[in-house]
RNA sequence: GGGCCUAUAGCUCAGUUGGCUAGAGCGCACCCCUGAUAAGGGUGAGGUCACAGGUUCGAGUCCUGUUAGGCCCA
């Protein structure tokens, strides 16, 4: 008897010995010695979107680590040559947010406010550097652990001085095209600290304020009465000589110097009422409510309208007479100031339906400002005092003061209809506790309309052009959702006013005006490409400037100013400006290569990564970064539901619990394109599923122990077709070919069910209970059985490669055990390539064969049921064969198919019952060959034979 | 509130351009094997395809709306 035995346990145990993998991997190099490999082989670009350094990885990043890795991994064994460098995003908000709350806590922020402003900036980018490196350390090694391949050894930062270099490159560009420009913008603003705040830096808290009900008295009384269908006739009739006002309500009347107009929403119903005698316009729904908040006693709605019809009745300021000064830049359309617009946001659950708009104060305001053409006036100073442009009763003071100053104002003005103090969740500076304001400050924004040089096409021009006709997209919506975003998208803000990024290399004059070219970015990059973005903060103006040549500047306006009497601007750039340069900042700095084949990331790129990558490449080079994107939904709980970062189990569980080939299984299970569902029950699942598949792979290389390849192998092409060991050859064929075929399609749970199923049904259930007898009875050197032998070894071997790019351990530890390499640390599956097929011989006819299978097992299963013929060995089938087809298989195979002692054909399907017959001792079948041999055992003539008995 | 997407057996998913008695695996139930054994094999029960309308000879598949959920905005 030859019976299965192997060194391939059963237990995987991937806990232990993936780590061991993953060092015997790094020892022989593999990385590099794949790139030596397929050097030469047609080159697959494929580009890493960098994580953010920040915190554990978790179950996103391994969601798209593994899919990224599959896509490596895959196209490298497709005999493509694929480089993949991993990045990190090494800058922004969140790590400064992180460092700068550990020095508040250690109590070093007083202490550091002392410093001048370049130590200041200089101490924090240092403490977050270190982070950051330490987070991109752990995070590496995390990756590593989920056995994702990949130059780890040379990663690309967002904080190397060559990527800092590149990205100032790409802004070089932009400046060159003239689109990069400054204009207001409102944020965020902390009046302690005097600087902008990220949402990230805001802290809700409760605060008492003062909301005011304010009348704006109409310029146009006989306008306003026509608004609402009252002609003059009408009016005599009624008695209505007062001049209407427009009610508003605000619970910052500090903004109220700022007012530039009243928004209305233009679907909504509004009344005209007399109040008290006086005659005022607000939202149909809030009459009553406004009414008792005045204490009104005589109220009477005398018309209504839509506010649409409202739209373009003017009014006179409180106390502002001349139109105020326009934003920087920004055209302005001087009849609109101080007149009734249509907003979207105006909603009438409180206040009075007509929204007092500052467009140097709110982001709401804001939008309405640029739409409608109006000045972006901010008259408060960084200081929180308000400026010279203010009426002298409150011009210099602070506007916490100004709150009752102007209340009292309008109370005497005969203005003020009614004031009340309140408590409302209030955004504060997370440092100083203080509560922020909103203000207009200058940003940097790049144009998206913009001619660029790429013939004279904008940004968002040429993206659309792209995304609707050549980019790629997996799955296909990501294309609507692409078009979606770039046509509903602003101008692109590209500064933030912090310390931790690359500086936006931008020079003051004495008078504060800018002074910046494409050529003084190019001179900067030059020198931080080489010193780092620390240079900015730590070299003199001059010396940053020493490379660039004012006489070949075709962008310098007037003389070049003395470098002594600049000073740098303290901006930094947007994160995603960074990442967005990373194809030039990484893949065309390393090794020259662009466009990229793909990127791979998470449906929120759309708006980020995938965004900002088209746009920067576009600008500078005319192309897209990328041919075509592939996206992944998001994890949710097993609900559906939002996954909470409390919840669950940490990736480094996971680990401990499954082993990364279970995580990667399961993930090549998921139909990432929309959401996915986690729970740990689905990681038990994984975990059965891969036993599965590794009990299959262990049974083929427990039946190989005395097989030699090279002695005992033969081609293939030289079986009859008929043979089983043919048939499932071609077999393996059909799945390699769907294999591949769904990992081009990037289609990896297709790939995944594909080998599954391979596993369970033709191996497991057909194939190997089928050939268990020759395998275990035949004489070892039997033809039949080395046959089979050899198409298990093939099939091993072409498995174990299929399967290799999502199960990177197994399939090694597989295919190592196979060609008995365990010694040999440079021996990997990984280096190989799939075995598309080993060209065996294909018959059609064995659809019948397996159709006269299922009949047979079929009327097994019924005789069982009618008697107590339980054993199949003990069984024989007679199966219909009405073409002949059957004759010509052999009938041994067809019994083992069946798992019986014997077949015949007949017209119909038929089972006997073969007990009566002797019984082989060794193969268990029922045989007329059986007898007594000379050592006294019953054995059949074949396993006679295989012992040497007579 | 807007854009994009998802909703098929208890669970995870297939279901090309509308034509099926709606499929597979897991799980479950029953049975076999005991020479893959903390394995292996066989059989079976599970669905008014989220809901409501509409187009059509015919709709899981197309259209409209509703509900629930996700991502990104506002």
């Amino acid at each position: 008897m030859n019976l299965p035995k192997t060194s391939f346990p059963m237990k995987a145990n991937l806990v232990q010995n993936e780590p061991a993998s993953q060092k015997r991997w790094a020892k022989a190099g593999l990385y590099e010695q794949l790139r030596k490999a397929r050097k030469g082989s047609p080159k697959f670009v494929f580009h890493d979107g960098p994580p953010y350094a920040n915190g554990s990885i978790h179950l996103g990043h391994v969601l798209n680590k593994s899919l990224k890795d599959f896509v490596v991994r895959s196209r490298s064994m497709m005999g493509m040559d694929v480089p993949f460098v991993p990045g990190w995003d090494c800058h922004g908000l969140p790590i400064e947010h992180r460092v700068v709350g550990d020095l508040v806590a250690k109590g070093k922020a007083d202490k550091l406010a002392e410093l001048p402003v370049e130590a200041q900036h200089s101490a924090i980018r240092k403490a977050c550097a270190e982070y950051a490196l330490k987070q991109v350390k752990l995070q590496a090694g995390q990756m590593q652990r989920l056995l994702t391949m990949a130059d780890y050894e040379n990663p690309y930062l967002t904080l190397h001085p060559s990527y800092e270099g590149a990205v100032l490159e790409v802004l070089a560009s932009l400046f060159e095209q003239d689109l990069v420009y400054r204009a207001l913008k409102p944020v965020h603003w902390s009046v302690a600290n005097q600087t902008a705040l990220a949402d990230a830096e805001l802290e809700y808290m409760d605060r008492e304020d003062l909301s005011v009900y304010v009348e704006f008295e109409a310029m146009d009384a006989v306008a306003v009465y026509a608004a609402f269908g009252i002609d003059e006739a009408a009016r005599d009739e009624r008695e209505l000589g007062a001049t209407p006002s427009f009610m508003i309500w605000t619970t910052t009347p500090w903004t109220l110097p700022a007012n530039i107009a009243v928004a209305v929403h233009a679907e909504s119903s509004y009344a005209l009422v007399r109040v008290d005698g006086s005659v005022v316009v607000l939202a149909e729904d809030l009459v009553k409510q406004v009414a008792a908040k005045g204490k009104a006693e005589d109220v009477e709605v005398l018309a209504t309208a839509k506010g649409g019809s409202l739209v373009g009745l003017r009014y006179k300021h409180p106390f502002v007479n001349e139109v105020p000064p326009c934003g920087l830049g920004q055209a302005v359309d001087e009849a609109k100031v101080w007149s009734l617009v249509a907003a979207d946001y105006v909603t009438m659950e409180d206040g009075t339906g007509l929204v007092h708009t500052a467009p140097g104060h709110g982001q709401d305001d804001f939008q309405t400002g640029v739409r409608e053409k109006l000045p972006v006036y901010c008259p408060v100073r960084g200081d929180g005092t308000y400026d010279e442009s203010t009426p002298d009763w409150i011009r210099g003071k602070s506007i916490w003061d100004a709150n009752s100053e102007i209340e009292r104002w309008l109370a005497k003005s005969g203005h003020l209809f009614s004031s009340e103090r309140f408590m409302h969740s209030y955004p504060h500076d997370w440092r100083s506790k203080t509560p922020v304001i909103f203000r207009c400050t200058e940003q940097w924004f790049v144009a998206v309309n913009g001619p660029t040089k790429h013939g004279g096409k904008g940004l968002r021009e040429m993206a659309l052009a792209e995304a609707k006709e050549n980019l790629a997209f997996v799955p296909a919506w990501g294309k609507s959702r692409l078009v979606g975003m770039l046509e509903s998208r602003p101008d692109w803000c590209i500064s933030r006013q912090r310390s931790w990024g690359v500086p936006v290399p931008a020079f003051y004059r004495e008078d504060g005006s800018v002074f910046t070219t494409a050529a003084v970015v190019r001179a900067v990059a030059a020198v931080i490409a080489d010193k780092g973005t620390d240079a900015w903060y730590t070299m003199s103006a001059a010396d940053l400037l020493s490379g660039y040549d004012a006489a070949s500047d075709p962008q310098l306006d007037g003389p070049m100013p003395e470098p002594q009497t600049l000073s740098k601007g303290w901006d930094i750039l947007d994160v995603w400006f960074e990442s967005g340069a990373s194809w030039n900042g990484c893949m065309r700095a390393r090794t020259g290569e662009f466009p990229m084949e793909v990127y791979l990331e998470g449906s929120d790129q759309h708006r980020g990564w995938f965004q900002s990558s088209l746009l920067c490449s576009l600008g500078m080079m005319g192309t897209p970064a990328y041919k075509g994107i592939v996206t992944h939904g998001f994890m949710v709980d097993k609900d559906g539901k939002k996954l909470s970062k409390s919840k669950g189990d940490t990736v480094e569980d996971l680990f401990s619990n499954y082993g990364a080939d279970v995580i990667r299984w399961w993930v090549s299970s998921l139909a990432y394109d929309g959401d996915m569902k986690v729970d740990e029950a689905f990681f038990k699942v994984a975990g059965e599923s891969y036993r599965k598949v590794r009990n299959t792979v262990r049974f083929l290389l427990s039946n190989l122990d005395d097989y030699d390849h090279d002695a005992h192998g033969s081609s293939p092409s030289d079986w009859p077709a008929t043979s089983i060991d043919a048939w499932v050859l071609t077999r393996y064929e059909k799945l390699a070919s769907k294999v591949i075929g769904a990992y081009e399609r990037y289609a990896f749970r297709e790939a995944h069910q594909a080998m599954y199923d391979f596993c369970n049904e033709t191996l497991s259930s057909v194939y190997l209970a089928a050939v268990k007898d020759r395998l275990y009875c035949d004489s070892l050197d039997s033809e039949r059985r080395r046959r089979t032998q050899c198409a298990m070894h093939l099939l091993t071997r072409g498995l174990s490669s299929l399967l290799a790019p999502l199960l990177p351990h197994t399939a090694d530890e597989a295919y190592r055990s196979l060609i008995g390499a365990e010694q040999d640390a440079e021996a990997s599956v990984h280096l190989a390539t799939f075995d598309a097929g080993f060209g065996a011989p294909q018959d059609d006819r064995w659809n019948a064969v397996l159709k006269a299978r299922d009949a047979g097992l079929a009327a097994m299963e019924l005789a069982r049921s009618k008697s107590d013929l339980d054993n199949p060995l003990d069984t024989g089938v007679t199966l219909a064969d009405t073409d002949g087809i059957l004759a010509a298989f052999d009938s041994t195979d067809l019994a083992d198919l069946l798992g019986v002692s014997r077949v015949g054909f007949g017209p119909t399907v038929s089972v006997q019952d073969l007990r009566d017959e002797p019984r082989c001792e060794r193969s268990w079948k029922r045989d007329s060959t059986v007898r007594e041999r000379s050592d006294g055992g019953l054995l059949s003539d074949r396993d006679a034979a295989a012992l040497g008995l007579a």
